[in-house]
DNA sequence: CTAATTAGTTAAGCGGGCTTGAATATATCG
DNA sequence: CGATATATTCAAGCCCGCTTAACTAATTAG
């Protein structure tokens, strides 16, 4: 079978594409919004698991605790995440994105959906078909391989 | 057709999953390489054009040409881009990835395609056949998008 | 030839995000 | 209860990437 040499090739080449527009469309993002690299990360962090604790922010992150409660109050105080006492442990924040917050993120992947959304365009209703099917399978083989 | 309606949705939801990953990884690829954002989006973009000049990458990143010309100084110190002047106006230098910053941008784009792959691991080999189309359509439309 | 423009560099200074180290408050263990 | 561990915050300071402003050098226009 020669799919696996190919197989490696066309994924390096596309990795290569979109690593570029991402790094462009990242940029863009922190311009728009005002926020740093760090901020847009720790806030998709929330995205996907509501209710994180500074702590898990620090260790998912590479930074220190006391980095990322800084970053965190930055946050807080731009209205975008939510932080209130853990009823169960109150030595513990429970972080969450306020509605603000989760509009600005979604607006961000709107912009790089719209990217996608674009390019497929110019493909046939056929072509557009099978990219749908692929990406669902890889947007499902992702979901379950996450840590 | 209901393709449409389907279309935007399942493109979102790869953006969100993808944009999440792509976060996670670029912060560990600045760790691994001790490059800033700025620096890596640099080395990119030579990747994609050889012969850039000074000026260029400042239009490009959004950023003063000062703050493009100590960003270029930095690579150049680090070895990874070569800054040669240009015979047609000397007033202009033109840069280029050195062997080891090519090098040191595909070792990236090489992570985050082993990703990927991991990811088609768990696929049957008729599906991991129409991922490799797909991706093939969307790597060659994005190309002809570009700028 | 002089004046204006263009490419790039340099210098000074600012702000942000990070670190370490100490402080505070709560929880848990013996 | 007292000692220890855990979650977060505060304070001081560092480094880096950015900006503005001034400067050098080469090109182009009048």
């Amino acid at each position: 079978m020669q799919t696996d040499k190919l197989f490696s090739e066309v994924v390096r080449e596309w990795a290569k594409v979109f690593m570029h527009r991402s790094g462009r469309d990242f940029k863009r993002f922190m311009d728009a919004t005002g926020l740093s690299f760090s901020q847009i990360n720790i806030l998709m962090r929330m995205m996907h698991e509501d209710s994180i604790g500074v702590s898990d922010i620090g260790e998912k992150m590479g930074i220190t605790n006391a980095a990322a409660s800084q970053a965190v109050d930055r946050l807080v105080q731009m209205g975008l995440v939510e932080r209130t006492e853990d009823p169960q442990d109150r030595r513990a924040k429970r972080l969450k994105l306020t509605p603000d917050g989760l509009a600005l993120i979604k607006k961000g992947i709107e912009a790089r959906s719209q990217w996608i959304e674009n390019i497929t365009q110019s493909l046939t209703a056929e072509q557009q078909e099978m990219v749908i099917r692929a990406l669902t399978l890889l947007t499902e083989a992702a979901r379950q391989m996450e840590d």
